[in-house]
DNA sequence: CTAGCCTTGACT
DNA sequence: AGTCAAGGCTAG
């Protein structure tokens, strides 16, 4: 089967290598392996003077920057502590600068690239058994022209922030393990292979990095909180009704939507993207993002009967459905069959954290400057996910059943967000606001033209 | 210091 | 002879 893959690699099969394969510490192109693993020419070399020069770093910070592309440069600290984290190996510098040749790690390559092999091919079985069993591909979502995402695209650090986005929120400590991420609304996590498990599961290096890039919930939380008060405020002084329950939900969709911005903005490899693209990609998922998130928590800290709101709060859902017109029911029983199907997989934190990368990175996004770079990222997420599925359970049907969900989440976000369109329309709710603009797209393409 | 390009040499 | 991961060199 794979008998003439070892022998006869074509130019293109060696692009697919390392052409495309992203730098673990900071996620620049790959030259080739060096001291371990793939990486970069500039970690290589990085690499090699830090530790041939036996160099000491102090991190100004709290020893936990960011290290990618743009910014290696500034923390060699945590670069070279990220160089060790990936597994780039000490041993391999040589003591005695004795070049060319080979060394040790010789027969180590030579297995990664075969599992890597081994990897693309089972992501290939898991995309064809996805392909067959789901036969009506997710309808796309409504024509889009464009829109002001200026608010929390621009260049950093933001000129003119969006009238929505609290100031503080870009000076969040970028420094947050994992550890301090927990969705405390409920008291029990599920799950958390955390890097101290005892248990030993290991977390690949780049999930570790993605849930690095996930919001403080509890921050989310006090912060949209916050901004629901002080409109219920302004109702109740400015009119004898008080804000309906409606404009309080939407208010609150566009405060996640606000969140789910930043935290693009923020993010590894996203960083990287041309803001043009950036746009593009964050236009195609809002609304798989913004759905993602309800059935996260839910699935996460959720109760049967109730939904958990952002706020820490709980509707029943017997409250919503009752309310709900045909369109709206039958969404939300999609909604809920989503969740359930989760559950019954024990989906957990890291694995949404994928998740939120998969959707992002969508190569399909049509007329992207970067779409290499987009295809190899997701690439990367998908075989970081395949990897922690297959080390979490031994089954690969799980993987497959996890991008089912994914595409059910597609499927269904695309509905909601035709719904919320027309309703939007009709309607003429909350208006001057990011989730407005989002559902006014294809006339605010003026808007979207101002940041480039 | 950084990072792209160059030279080397054991292994195939 | 070709490959490719080591170390080396050097502009910026």
């Amino acid at each position: 089967m794979f008998a003439d893959a070892t022998h006869s690699k074509t130019k293109n099969d060696e692009c697919l290598d390392v052409g495309l394969e992203l730098c673990p510490v900071c996620g620049d192109k790959v030259s080739g392996y060096h001291y371990g693993l793939l990486t970069c020419e500039s970690c290589k070399g990085f690499f090699k003077r830090t530790v041939q020069n036996n160099k000491k770093y102090t991190c100004v910070e709290h020893q936990a920057c960011t290290v990618d592309k743009t910014q290696r440069k500034r923390c060699p600290f945590c670069r070279f502590q990220k160089c060790l984290h990936v597994g780039m190996k000490l041993e391999a510098v040589r003591a005695d600068r004795m070049r060319g040749g080979r060394n040790m790690f010789g027969p180590m390559y030579k297995r990664d690239r075969a599992l890597k092999e081994q990897r693309k091919a089972l992501l290939q079985a898991a995309r064809s058994s996805l392909k067959s069993s789901l036969p009506p591909p997710p309808p796309p979502p409504p024509p889009h022209r464009g829109f002001s995402l200026s608010c929390g695209l621009q260049a950093d650090p933001l000129p003119q922030p969006h009238p929505l986005l609290p100031p503080s929120s870009s000076r969040l400590p970028q420094h947050q393990s994992p550890s301090v991420l927990d969705w405390s609304v409920k008291a029990e996590p599920r799950s958390s292979f955390t890097s101290s498990d005892p248990g030993g599961l290991r977390l690949p290096p780049l999930m570790m990095e993605f849930l690095r890039c996930d919001p403080d919930e509890l921050q989310l939380q006090s912060r949209i909180t916050a901004r629901l008060q002080q409109e219920q405020q302004r109702h109740a002084s400015s009119s004898s009704s008080s804000s309906s329950s409606c404009s309080l939900l939407c208010i609150m969709a566009d405060q996640m939507l606000c969140s789910i911005v930043e935290w693009a903005r923020t993010s590894f490899f996203f960083k990287q993207l041309q803001v043009s693209d950036q746009m593009k990609l964050l236009h195609h998922s809002w609304s798989q993002l913004l759905l993602l998130d309800v059935v996260s928590r839910q699935v996460l800290c959720g109760n049967e009967s109730r939904l958990l709101l952002i706020t820490g709060q709980e509707v029943e859902l017997s409250d919503i459905t009752c309310r709900a017109g045909p369109t709206a029911l039958s969404l939300i029983q999609r909604g809920q069959q989503l969740v359930e199907k989760l559950l019954k997989l024990k989906a957990d934190r890291q694995e949404f954290a994928c998740i939120k990368f998969l959707i992002l990175f969508n190569p399909d996004v049509e007329d992207v400057v970067d779409r290499g770079f987009i295809e190899s990222v997701q690439e990367q997420v998908e075989g970081a996910l395949l990897e922690y599925t297959l080390s979490s359970s031994q089954v690969l049907g799980r993987f497959a059943l996890l991008l089912q969900c994914v595409s059910e989440l597609q499927s269904l976000s695309s509905l909601t967000e035709s719904y919320l369109h027309s309703r939007h329309l009709s309607a003429r709710v909350c208006c001057n606001n990011l989730l407005s603009e989002m559902l006014h797209a294809r006339q605010s393409w003026t808007g979207a033209l101002a940041c480039a």
